[in-house]
DNA sequence: CGTTCCACTGGTCATACCGCCCAGTGTATG
DNA sequence: CATACACTGGGCGGTATGACCAGTGGAACG
């Protein structure tokens, strides 16, 4: 093994070729990478079986679902609640797509997503709704420069 | 159409058994589904079409990857500096997920990752040196309490 | 130095799926 | 009423899939 993560060259060439073409097969890769189909094969498990790759679900883009405006909203919560509970009523949110308890002033983060400012305003009241929250700031992301990546870190992880 | 978003039960049903069990084919959707292949074949590429469903690339863990350590950054920019340079900066930077342009007192905030909190100090100051970055203000992600999802949002906007 | 372990190769096999085609039907739209 | 559209159910060839195998090369270990 190259590195103490468990990611060699051979594995970051695999997750980039597979983020770049997705709905390419094991027997493609295996030409395109030049090895064997059993390898491929075997190192895809590894990976999955290693949890590096999660699954292959479907990415959804909130944008085009409707949902154009996005937020990040950071909590107070009372002290005497729970990350646990609160989170389980945050969940009960569709629009609540993730939610991280922080360190720093706030307690939790999340990221919210509406369909206008306006409905973001509603959205925003049914979490200060939620039992225990104290106070909700929110910045709205205006634009989105980065889109959520990993493949340089993967290839960091790899060594190059 | 059910909804002005294009989204219907079917669709909803269809996204969230692929999200479920992501390996299984168009054939075995029909199946689950109740409706003929071609019918889950037409929805699936016009879900793809319209941007709802962007790809089914491998989602990768980047705690598995040895990068636990997960930060939100917010950064304070020189005014004179535009987003687009600064964001490819930000860009070179493996450790950097994600990043938005944000209403508020700070100008960028960031997703970044890190093999410990001593390294994440590094990956800061890195974002630091870059030309235009006055401030940054980190909070650590101490725990994912709500995973990245879709999955309800899909719901809602199918109509439940 | 020999042994053992492991990964990779390159091949086969039967199975099953994929993408594409078609005609027919029901329903909403104009 | 005519049209457009979505879904059905069927069939087609091509091809990937998962499983299996023997053989090879390198690295680690006693």
């Amino acid at each position: 093994m190259t590195s103490g993560t468990g990611v060699d060259g051979l594995d970051a060439r695999l997750i980039e070729l597979l983020e770049a073409e997705p709905r390419i097969g094991v027997l493609e890769c295996a030409r395109r990478l030049g090895v064997a189909r059993g390898t491929v094969q075997a190192r895809l498990d590894k990976l999955i079986a290693r949890g590096v790759v999660r699954d292959f679900g479907p990415r959804v883009d909130p944008a085009a679902l409707g949902y154009p405006v996005t937020a990040f909203v950071t909590l107070e919560l009372r002290q005497a609640v729970g990350h646990q509970p609160m989170a389980q009523r945050l969940a009960r949110i569709p629009e609540v797509l993730e939610a991280h308890t922080v360190t720093g002033a706030g307690d939790m983060l999340c990221r919210i997503v509406a369909r206008t400012n306006a409905e973001l305003q509603g959205v925003i009241d049914r979490v200060l709704a939620s039992e225990g929250v104290l106070r909700a700031t929110t910045v709205i992301a205006l634009a989105e420069q980065i889109p959520h990546r990993t493949l340089p870190l993967v290839k960091e992880a790899a060594g190059g």
